[in-house]
RNA sequence: GCGCCCGUAGCUCAGCUGGAUAGAGCGGCUGGCUUCUAACCAGCAGGUCGCAGGUUCGAGUCCUGCCGGGCGCACCA
């Protein structure tokens, strides 16, 4: 329909010479129409006369036989509001309930094969509160590329080969003597945490104590593939409780062992991207973007974590993703130039990979800011979190914002009083959707046929034109990569059916209106229903 | 010093590629359950959209400069 409409426009700004940018979108204000286009105001712009003069002109210029609209009206300062018939929306509840737990779902992606690689966080100690939020991010923009049509691979990707996993299980070994009733202190820069402890028990009581044992060497080594295997293992099931799933997960230590990393330096050498300086080898980023050329091998002969990271994305394009999209904390936002400068040098296509920003998130319990620092040992973990919230209040709750500003969770509002929390405002939509239903003693995929539009009240018809922008916020949001604009639209819709419950009693009206609310309820449950599900949240029946 | 993000109601935040009278939740105040869940609804109060310029018919939105907050500017990852 509005793409008919588009093309109407498109023509008659072509008669008034050439192209000109305008929009045609939904207003804010209902009261605006269904339809409104800046077009005329855009055209006087460049014809330098009264907008609104040329909107009469515009509209006496359209060829509306085949847009069904009811009414075409000037307004404003020159804006063009369009109504639809009411035809329009009695087939938009149709497709609504035909297209049931597809409605809002697209093709625009082509099957396009899209990576987004999230969370990917560090194997030295439990997934706290901003990995949470990363992977509630990186989760729902994967959905939401899958609503649209592309093939998404979700990827963890593990840094297992750096100093701070030595570090790690140099302090487990520490952990494992101290178990064992002898002296030891945590080295430096080492990791304090009590998770440790618990898994120093573990060891111990899976190897016996002969374990502590060992020669230092041995030790450490053998501690260190325990470690990797534990905390890796952990991090699954948290994220799987948190109802997060991977598909891939790779590894840094496998880039360096298949060979990627000097693969990678050799094809950057042979590009004449690089050059010696100091004794380190040095990548040319500066002439793709970068604001200083960056170290790709150190001195003494090792790499900076900048090479096995180039080393891993030459490999993402190798198997063949279109695009790809990083989720990462805010706090590497400074990293983004120089990956992208080498990725460019290497010449992969100019933005194959997006970077998505996730602000660390600020933990807050009863008013006072929780520290969450890893070598204390003192920090919220996700875990905690979800099992005080519950999933489902969390992962709303991370979603609720921009991904790039600022969050701040406090726990003990969230703990306490979580009948604060809006994810049950929207739920509780959802439950009494069903409800309605339950106490019709009928299911709802039962209630089929036409909505008589012309029976029922405007709250009715605000409801249903609320509904058929599902798909439209779903498309923008995974072009945006921004799974919060489906929290504000749930949000909104949650509103507006409460109130529709309050103002527009369903069961014991007329058989008419019974019938054509039962049509709406049923599509309104199906949309909560929909929405909830792409952010991997719960539509319950009742609560 | 340089770069990125942010600055909107008392608090936490939305505001769609520049549009019409700037919104929501929480908190505050007034009302509302003999009727499909009151985990709800209706209403009221609360704003110099950090400040100052600029572009535009039109700026919370774009540009410039300041101010404030966060983060980053390694041969750490």
């Amino acid at each position: 329909m509005s793409e008919r409409l588009r093309a109407e426009l498109a023509r008659v700004a072509g008669t008034f010479g050439g192209d000109v940018a305008f929009t045609l979108e939904r207003p804010r204000d209902l009261a605006h129409g269904d339809l409104a286009t800046n077009l005329a105001m855009q055209l006087a712009r460049r014809e330098r006369t009264n907008p609104r003069a040329m909107a009469e002109r515009v509209v006496a210029a359209l060829d509306l036989s085949s847009a069904r609209l009811a009414s075409v009206e000037i307004a404003g300062p020159g804006f063009i509001n369009f109504r639809l018939a009411a035809e329009t929306l009695t087939e938009d509840l149709q497709r609504i309930l035909t297209e049931g737990a597809r409605y809002g779902r697209s093709q625009s992606g082509q099957g396009r094969r899209v990576n987004v690689e999230f969370v990917s966080a560090n194997p030295t100690g439990p997934l706290h509160v901003g990995h949470g939020r990363g992977a509630a991010l990186g989760d729902g923009i994967a959905a939401l590329l899958e609503w649209t049509g592309h093939t998404v691979t979700r990827e963890f990707y593990v840094n297992d080969a750096g100093a701070q996993i030595s570090r790690l299980a140099a302090s487990l070994w520490t952990r494992i003597q101290q178990a064992v009733g002898r002296t030891a202190e945590i080295p430096e820069g080492g990791y304090h945490g009590d998770y440790l402890k618990e898994a120093a028990a573990e060891l111990l009581t899976r190897e016996g104590a002969s374990f502590a044992d060992l020669d230092i060497a041995t030790g450490v080594a053998r501690c260190r593939t325990a470690v990797l295997v534990l905390q890796r293992a952990e991090q699954d099931t948290t994220l799987a409780d948190f109802g997060v799933h991977f598909d891939v997960v790779s590894s840094e230590q496998w880039t360096y062992d298949h060979g990627d990393v000097d693969a990678a330096i050799t094809r950057l050498r042979i590009a004449g991207l690089t050059f010696e300086d100091g004794g380190a080898l040095w990548l040319r980023t500066s002439s793709f973007g970068d604001d200083r050329d960056r170290v790709l091998r150190k001195s003494d002969g090792t790499y900076t974590y900048l090479a096995p990271d180039i080393a891993y994305h030459l490999d993402k394009f190798a198997r063949g993703f279109d695009h790809a999209i990083d989720v990462w904390g805010a706090d590497h936002h400074g990293y983004i130039p120089r990956m992208q400068a080498a990725l460019t040098a290497l010449g992969l296509p100019a933005g194959w990979l997006d970077v998505a920003l996730v602000q660390l998130v600020r933990v807050v319990r009863g008013g006072e800011e929780v520290k969450m620092s890893k070598r204390s040992g003192d920090f919220v973990t996700l875990r905690d979190l979800y099992e005080e919230t519950g999933v489902d209040a969390a992962r709303y709750w991370f979603l609720m914002r921009r991904g790039d500003s600022h969050l701040v969770f406090d726990i003990e509002l969230a703990k306490s009083r979580t009948d604060e929390n809006p994810v049950y405002y929207v739920q509780m939509a959802h439950a009494r959707m069903s409800g309605i239903f339950r106490n019709a003693g009928r299911a709802a995929e039962d209630v089929t046929g036409t909505i008589a539009l012309s029976v029922l009240a405007v709250e009715d018809v605000d409801l249903l034109k609320k509904l058929t922008q599902f798909p439209e916020i779903v498309a923008r949001a995974a072009i945006e990569s921004e799974p919060h604009r489906v929290t504000t639209y749930l949000d909104e819709l949650a509103r507006m059916s409460h109130g529709w419950y309050h103002a527009c009693r369903v069961l014991g009206e007329p058989p008419e209106i019974e019938h054509s609310r039962l049509l709406l309820a049923r599509a309104t449950r199906q949309v909560f229903a929909n929405a909830l599900t792409v952010l991997g949240i719960s539509a319950p029946d009742r609560m």
